[in-house]
DNA sequence: GATTGTTTTATACTGTTGTTTGAAACGATT
DNA sequence: AATCGTTTCAAACAACAGTATAAAACAATC
């Protein structure tokens, strides 16, 4: 359906109000979820007909859940390469590994960026219970989370390997508080700066994940 | 309007029709959102006629907002009163105030209760920017936070008086995540009980606050 | 240049939304 | 029993939702 025959040349038309609608899609849902917006203020930001959401994606929902698993698997795929890289360094270490993972998070969101808000939706989504959730926990927690399990019990020996996930738990958590309420962070605290809360958010959580370390390794690096 | 002049007998059918539609909402408003859920959906489980939402309420938003305005006071009082209670008793712990903050809504999640799913909603809505940001930032952050680290700071010394707030958010992002993702953490972990989760939160939560602590108390209790 | 398959368009359709209306039912006071 | 204010009701309202349709515009092949 909707393939030329020579699908090399002259498919500019086609994936181009294609993604000009992904691309609305993703600032609008963002804005304003997924009920806040119609599919005739969706084709008008992408300049296109109302039909043609159902001509490309088959509906509404179906642009939507497009939209969002291209967003979602990158920003996974995002996450491990981090992982990946600073496990690599030679200079390891526990804070070094939480920096780099909340570094990029938390310099999109405050400075308001198209990522942060695409992980606010997620977040969103997830709540509504809107989104595929299967997607999610085979994506979120089957790859991303036990990989960066293995890397916490690496980097800080002497941790119960039945408690590893609840501590990855824990570090999303402190990621995501930010990420959601940074408004009430930035109200509370106007001269909080990136730099500050990342200090804060690495001490914190490192020391909370060294405080599940075997007690002999405890005043180790 | 909508009084009669003898206010002590008689309000029986006003309050309550006014009560049934104030419970269906919390009901399923808390199920589905705000956009999920009809006026004759809402009234229909009320039991009522569709006019009845706009003759008591002025209209569904404004019933929703009524029913959020008393779930939320009920919510931070619950909280305030808590800290007082354990502040107030002679053995005193930063790790007894954690878990007395922590275990009723962590209990009420995994029962799957009513409150649980108000506070969902709660966060659902504010990341929704559907809610007044006011109400939200006044009581929440003015009120609740700032005794929490009033307390905080009284339970363990040496914690740098401007870091006091981020530490707060901390304990509120820990506290948070379990809430908003309870069923991944039992898909996850299909053993989890409420005691394992609360020994868990309790011990990464309080590890990350003694990180903060003046050096030379480090080791005190 | 006619034909073909693809994309775009304007418009219509069906259903649902929140809200309004005016009359009926109710309960209590006179 | 008549009257009063209050509450409930069925029905209708206008607006907007997502989707479907059939014709037009388009680009390329023969």
């Amino acid at each position: 359906m909707g393939q030329t025959k020579c699908n090399f040349e002259r498919k500019q038309p086609k994936e181009d109000t294609q993604n000009r609608l992904l691309d609305a899609a993703e600032a609008l849902f963002c804005e304003k979820g997924f009920d806040g917006v119609s599919v005739r203020e969706l084709t008008a930001a992408a300049g296109c007909n109302v039909a043609a959401v159902n001509y490309y994606f088959g509906g509404k929902d179906k642009l939507y859940a497009e939209m969002f698993r291209r967003q979602f698997e990158m920003m996974i795929q995002q996450n491990l390469d981090i992982i990946e890289r600073v496990m690599s360094e030679p200079s390891v270490s526990l804070e070094g590994l939480l920096r780099a993972m909340m570094e990029l998070p938390i310099r999109r969101v405050i400075e308001n960026e198209t990522g942060g808000k695409v992980m606010r939706l997620l977040v969103r989504e997830i709540l509504n219970q809107q989104i595929d959730r299967e997607l999610f926990a085979r994506d979120m927690k089957g790859r991303l989370f036990e990989r960066l399990g293995q890397a916490i019990m690496q980097l800080v020996p002497g941790i119960d390997p039945d408690k590893i996930l609840l501590i990855v738990f824990s570090i999303d958590g402190a990621i995501l508080h930010p990420f959601l309420f940074m408004e009430f962070y930035q109200e509370a605290m106007p001269n909080l700066s990136a730099d500050d809360l990342l200090d804060h958010m690495v001490r914190f959580v490192a020391a909370g994940i060294r405080g599940y370390a075997d007690p002999n390794q405890r005043e180790g690096g």
